[in-house]
DNA sequence: CCAGTTCTTGACTGCGCGGTCCACGACGAC
DNA sequence: GTCGTCGTGGACCGCGCAGTCAAGAACTGG
């Protein structure tokens, strides 16, 4: 009994999502939201509680899913250096991805929210330490394989990984030529990923 | 004839962008700037414009006193490569500094209102590009000291380390401990510099 | 067909915002 | 001392915000 929802969650809170990913949080307002989700504001708030509520469970959302898509892409990579290096290239690979002008909503996040807000500034240094943590797998792996210079601490380097990543997302963000930002995340890549003096030749 | 101001304008400034810096555009309020520069509205608003201009103002000033002491910087290192690694690693070097959570008011901008801002957009962009250009000149010298890789191009080189900077930057936002960052940022400084095969022994 | 339950719609509220304006007062020229 | 000028401070305005609520619509089990 009594009358099912009308919207499908996973398309409402995507759509939440982009628009915060887009114009940020302070920049959103509630008419914002219930343009892009077509729904009224009680439906919104009954279902999400409110904007703050709204946000970081949006956020949430989007950082398992990047995980989960950081761990299939390292997984499937034939050497894990490939993964590496696909993960620091991939912002500038796709224009409508992280690299474009609306960069990475977690970076986003953190960026906006981070100073003033205790929740969100712990909800992204986790995720940034996690996001770490695949990456040092990664890096173990290639040290394994020979593609990564042995002496490394992988959890060191895998957070050096990240800085360069967001680097380039951040140049992709100021609205860079495509191909300039291509330039930067190969050069980057290069010399993260090729300090490999333990490569056999 | 006629009253003088009674406020110093680079003060005021200082406080507004002190402001800006710490909460971001969206969420300082003019009642914030008051406060923090302890104008009245009217005084505010007949010396500087509104809030937005104010805001351009302000970012303007410090795009060209970053540059100046990043000039500076460059020019006072015995070796253009030890001002290129001063200039990755001050970041992590200075807790008050750009690698505080704050982060770099200019990379807050763009990060904030490039998307929604046509002339932020295109104010950052160009700044970052003049910061390259200026590092793009000493990577030049850093190549005829012998201490940077011949072949590279000075100008994509350049941009490559102003990403590998924000990247250390944007962790410094994040929360990042401080050892920590100190190591990524040393990690990211030895792999883009270092790249040095034209080093004579 | 009815009863019960939940979802939906949109009017409503109070507040805080950015921005305007004007009367007051401090100051310099003379 | 007087007058003209301009900085100053705060009252004021309309708007748009986040959030609430009540009445009605849609649906299901019986």
């Amino acid at each position: 009994m009594a009358r099912p929802r009308q919207f499908d969650e996973k398309t409402v809170l995507a759509a939440v999502r982009d628009q915060f990913w887009t114009a940020g949080y302070a920049a959103t307002s509630l008419e914002d939201l219930l343009r892009v989700t077509g729904l009224g504001k009680g439906s919104l708030y009954a279902a999400f509680g409110d904007k703050r509520r709204l946000y970081l469970r949006v956020l949430g959302d989007y950082v398992e899913a990047t995980h989960g898509a950081l761990r299939a892409v390292l997984a499937d990579a034939p050497r894990a250096v490939d993964g590496l290096r696909r993960y620091l290239t991939a912002p500038a690979a796709d224009p409508t991805g992280a690299g474009a002008l609306r960069g990475c909503f977690l970076a986003n996040s953190a960026s906006e929210m981070a100073a003033a807000d205790a929740d969100v500034l712990a909800a992204s240094r986790g995720a940034f330490e996690e996001r770490a943590g695949i990456l040092a797998e990664a890096v173990a792996r290639a040290q394994r394989e020979g593609d990564f210079s042995a002496d490394a601490d992988p959890l060191h380097a895998a957070r050096a990984i990240v800085a360069a990543q967001q680097g380039i997302v951040f140049m992709g963000r100021t609205g860079i030529d495509v191909a300039e930002l291509r330039a930067v995340a190969e050069t980057l890549a290069d010399q993260v990923l090729s300090a490999t003096p333990a490569r056999q030749p």
